[in-house]
DNA sequence: CGCCTTTGACCTGCGC
DNA sequence: GCGCAGGTCAAAGGCG
C-alpha cells in the first residue's frame, strides 16, 4: 500500500487554500503535512504521525517550533511511512470513523476487470474481476458536505448504485487524470447523519498529482436535483469540485512560479495556530490508540453521493 | 471535440 | 446451487 495518492492529495488541498509560503521540494513530506484541510477545517496532519511521536512533538514546546521548516524536519520521518487508513474528519483532530476493509493485504491494484472491457487501462494486464470485495485496500474518511469540494484529483463518475439499507444512493467514482489509474473513490452519505459523506477510496494513483485538472469540459452540468430524491448523486462529482477548485487551480498556478510541486506544507504560519497545536495535545491522547489514521485529506468527496 | 453525468444492464462475490 | 447486492461497463446526451 501507499500513501502516496492521498498524500498528494493532501498536500494540495493544503496548498490551495492556505496561502503558500514556501515552496520546496519532497512532494512526499509535504503531503503529510498537507493534511490540513481547507479552509474550515485545521491542520490534522499529525494524525499520520505514530502515537508516540506524537508525545514527543507535544512534548516539544511550541517556540521550539516556530517555522515551518522545522516542523518539517521534526514530522518527516513520519510522513514516508506507510501508513494503513487514515481517517479524516472535516474537524480539526478528530477523527470519525475508521474502516479496513482489508488491513493488511497488499493493494490489490486491479480490483476487478470486467471480461468483456479489459482492452482498456493498458499497462496492467487484464485480470478478472475476482476479489474486488476482500482483499481490497481501502480508505475510509468520513467528510462534511461543505468539504467535499476540496479534491485535487480529477474524478469522474462512472456509476451509481442504490444501497440497500441506505436511502442515499453510492456514487462510483474513477480518477480521470491518468487513463489508466486504478484509483477509485466511492461516496456515499452518512445514513446516520446526512450531512456527512461517506468516501472511501480504493485503488491508488499511478501518477502524480496532476497540476490541473484535467478537463472541465462538460464538467460542470447543471442538472435540477430533484430534491433529495436517493438518485441524485449530489453534485456531479468533479463538476462540482472543478467549479470550486478553479480558484485552486488559480492558486497553484501563482504558486508554480515557485516550483511545480506542491507548497512543502501547503501550510501556512496561520494554519500552525494554537488551535493547530491545541488538537495535537488531544490527538496525544487518542492517539495512543492503535488504529491509524491519516488526514486523508482528500476531502474530496466532492463528489458526493446521495447528493444534496 | 473531448470530457462529463446519467442510467440500465451485466458480471461477480458472498451468504444461505 | 441460488439469489441478492455490490461494482463496473458502455451507450446516450449535455456542456464548455
Amino acid at each position: 500500500m501507499d500513501p502516496d495518492w492521498d498524500l498528494y492529495a493532501v498536500v494540495r488541498g493544503c496548498t490551495t487554500t492556505s496561502s503558500a509560503t514556501t515552496t520546496t521540494s519532497s512532494s512526499v513530506s509535504s503531503s503529510a503535512f498537507a493534511a490540513c484541510d481547507p479552509p474550515s477545517t485545521s491542520c490534522s496532519f499529525f494524525s499520520t504521525i505514530p502515537a508516540e511521536q506524537l508525545l514527543s512533538l507535544s512534548e516539544t514546546p511550541l517556540e521550539a517550533r516556530t517555522s515551518i521548516e522545522e516542523l518539517h524536519h521534526l514530522c518527516k520521518p513520519f510522513l514516508l511511512k506507510p501508513q494503513p487508513y487514515y481517517i479524516q474528519n472535516n474537524s480539526p483532530l478528530s477523527f470519525l470513523s475508521y474502516s479496513s476493509s482489508t488491513p493488511k493485504s497488499p493493494p490489490k491494484k486491479q480490483e476487478h476487470k470486467h471480461p468483456q472491457s479489459q482492452s482498456h487501462h493498458a499497462g496492467s494486464a487484464p485480470t478478472p474481476r475476482s476479489k474486488r470485495r476482500k482483499n481490497q485496500v481501502k480508505k475510509v474518511c468520513e467528510v462534511a458536505a461543505e468539504n467535499l469540494s476540496s479534491d485535487i484529483w480529477a474524478w469522474r463518475k462512472y456509476g451509481q448504485k442504490p444501497i440497500k439499507g441506505s436511502p442515499y444512493p453510492r456514487g462510483y467514482y474513477r480518477c480521470s487524470s491518468s487513463k489508466g489509474c486504478l484509483a477509485r473513490k466511492q461516496v456515499e452519505r452518512n445514513r446516520s447523519d446526512p450531512a456527512m459523506f461517506i468516501v472511501t477510496y480504493t485503488g491508488e494513483h499511478n501518477h502524480p498529482v496532476p497540476s490541473h485538472r484535467n478537463s472541465l469540459a462538460g464538467s460542470t452540468r447543471h442538472k435540477p436535483q430533484t430534491g433529495e430524491t436517493a438518485t441524485k448523486p449530489a453534485s456531479p462529482a468533479t463538476s462540482e469540485v472543478a467549479k470550486s477548485e478553479s480558484t485552486e487551480e488559480d492558486m497553484q498556478d501563482l504558486m508554480k512560479d515557485d516550483d511545480e510541486e506542491p507548497n512543502e506544507f501547503g501550510l501556512t504560519e496561520t494554519v500552525l495556530t494554537d488551535d493547530f497545536f491545541e488538537g495535537l495535545e488531544e490527538l496525544t491522547g487518542s492517539a495512543t490508540g492503535s488504529v491509524a489514521r491519516w488526514p486523508l485529506a482528500n476531502n474530496n468527496a466532492a463528489t458526493a453521493a446521495g447528493g444534496s
